[in-house]
DNA sequence: CTAATATTTGACAACGTTGTCAATAAGTGG
DNA sequence: CCACTTATTGACAACGTTGTCAAATATTAG
């Protein structure tokens, strides 16, 4: 690679003036100037970072480690967004994909370390409790889409309870009193948050609670795979006594079965039946017909938000609740 | 942040001792190691990576430059494959999303030379043709997911005629004599070379190809966003005097949409009628009934293959077919 | 045309490492 | 205990930059 003392060579002068031509010093004789550009494109020479590096001693690097955010559909929506404010503050991301192990993480920890990135971000590919190594608190650090117990750390995570109630509010202010819920797996945060918001709504709406409504979509991770399936958890509260005449879906695979089933019993949504759902999955919510009105991850705004209090980082160490946008379509809707 | 320097004050030794020992050089006296280990814990020293790469000109980064592909479900597989080869390499990926402008792409590419990256991946999230920046060509690279007509660049891409004829003959193979074909936006790759595949397999089988059996499940990029839709499209199918039994959808979503249309006309998949179809979403491809059967893209295998090429590469500048991989659940099946 | 001032340029050190080579300390054989 | 070999350690340069400061050159005023 060629460095800026062989283009001082080439054009004739000292390393120093070519290196003041490269960070646009003012003080260089045009005349001057245009030699060294010259010399520049001949060679085509570009500053070495790590030296710079050296010098100054930044790194420009903000570290991502991601516990599988990219497998996951549109978590990575989360990466696009903490790169854009990245790149407004001129830093670049260095992203590490982390199995679930301890020496993998401890890897990539000190990887970026010695690196001597100048923030860090931790990202979990749904929102969960992690363990995070100590380690990170050496640097300006955040959580996203996840939390640490006992760690002082910004923390950004999606509003749950919020979702779960607007998913409600949704359906009640279409008049309906009698609302399903098929919830996620119980072990997920985000299936007990949901079903905090919907019990929120209802209360509200003075609408009794009625635990016969509410089944499980899907089994609890320590237990065999295939409990109750979707249709069947829909099934069973179609013949309930008090029919619910419309479902809040634990998210859009939910809401896609239950599609099924309600085309199996002949009933049709958006004329016989309601149904909201969490995720605005992009591949499901807008084939669905009538398209699924679901509450959307704000994987986008929370990468954003993270990566803009790496910047800010007052040693503000608060939870901060990032709320999910209504995404209406027309599955909530009863039209006759 | 602490250097060399202050570890060898601390542990009374010169600077290049704790070099040695940081390096693991076996020419170190016990006690001596002993005594700076100590120094380097309780000042919780780290290696300078920049000062390093100085020494010995190697930055240990691979540049992976994506046009949005974390956004896309599961192309993200790509970026996992392309890490674990990278990091039995000892090698990390730095990751830059550029939008599809021409600074973006530029600025990337600065940065990534910059830091002096040992090589570059480029890959796009869909198949499709790009414009690689000429710079690309001073570090070993390699394209993925696309390719660019007149570089000499490695490249690695989805066998789509050989995915198209798999998922053609599955059906075949079941005795179908008669397969619709619902094909995605002719802008695509994909769309051409499936269709490509469908007809070689129909070929093979000595079925004459009918075009009255293909139809367009997705408008053309520069049509208005609403022409046939899936459902038409099946339905149209479905209305013709010889009827299909079988169908190949373009993708999931497709096949999603074919499910309800069939299921609204009393077909059952499995009984009285097959499908096949491209994508394996893990969102929708196990969750209907019966499963999906479906043609996974090789993410994985690719990102692999490219990072190795890249380390392997002789100039080597072939144009590599990955193979899709079968993914058999039930649809494709009919039992009576 | 000279002195004073402003502009442009360059020498050198430093950033934190590691490679080279010489200096010192520790063993070994007689 | 001495000469000699071997093991251990340290001094110094170099990697490619930029900051500091002094030197050289150009410009201006008188």
């Amino acid at each position: 690679m060629v460095s800026i003392k062989q283009v001082a060579e080439q054009a004739g002068v000292s390393f120093k003036t070519v290196s003041r031509v490269v960070n646009k010093d003012p003080n260089v004789r045009e005349e001057t100037r245009a030699r060294v550009l010259e010399a520049i494109a001949a060679l085509n020479y570009r500053p070495n970072r790590a030296a710079r590096m050296m010098r100054n001693q930044e790194s420009g690097v903000i570290g991502f480690i991601s516990d599988e955010v990219v497998t996951q559909p549109y978590a990575g929506d989360l990466l696009i967004g903490a790169q854009q404010v990245a790149s407004l503050h001129d830093k670049v991301l260095m992203v590490v994909n982390i199995e679930n192990d301890r020496v993998g993480r401890q890897r990539a920890i000190d990887m970026l370390l010695e690196r001597r990135v100048e923030g860090l971000v931790y990202a979990s590919y749904y929102h969960k409790e992690v363990q995070v190594p100590q380690e990170m608190l050496q640097v300006p650090s955040v959580l996203v889409n996840c939390y640490a117990e006992n760690e002082a750390l910004a923390t950004f995570i999606p509003d749950e309870v919020q979702a779960g109630y607007d998913a409600t509010r949704l359906l009640i202010e279409q008049g309906h009193k009698i609302i399903g819920h098929i919830t996620l797996n119980p072990d997920i945060v985000a299936a007990v948050k949901r079903l905090e918001g919907y019990r929120k709504a209802l209360a509200e709406a003075g609408i009794a609670y009625d635990p016969l409504l509410v089944v499980q979509g899907e089994p609890r991770f320590d237990e065999a795979a295939n409990s109750v399936s979707v249709e069947q958890a829909v099934a069973a509260l179609l013949e309930l006594k008090h029919q619910p005449t419309a479902f809040v879906c634990g998210k859009d695979e939910f809401a896609m079965q239950a599609y099924f089933e309600f085309a199996k019993r002949g009933l049709q949504v958006g004329r016989d039946i309601a149904i909201t759902s969490f995720d605005n999955q992009r591949m499901i919510a807008p084939g669905l017909s009538p398209g699924l009105t679901t509450m959307a991850l704000p994987h986008f705004e929370m990468g954003q938000a993270a990566m803009n209090s790496i910047f800010n980082q007052g040693g503000d160490i608060a939870t901060r609740l990032i709320p999910f946008s209504v995404i209406e379509r027309q599955s909530h809707l009863l039209k006759n």
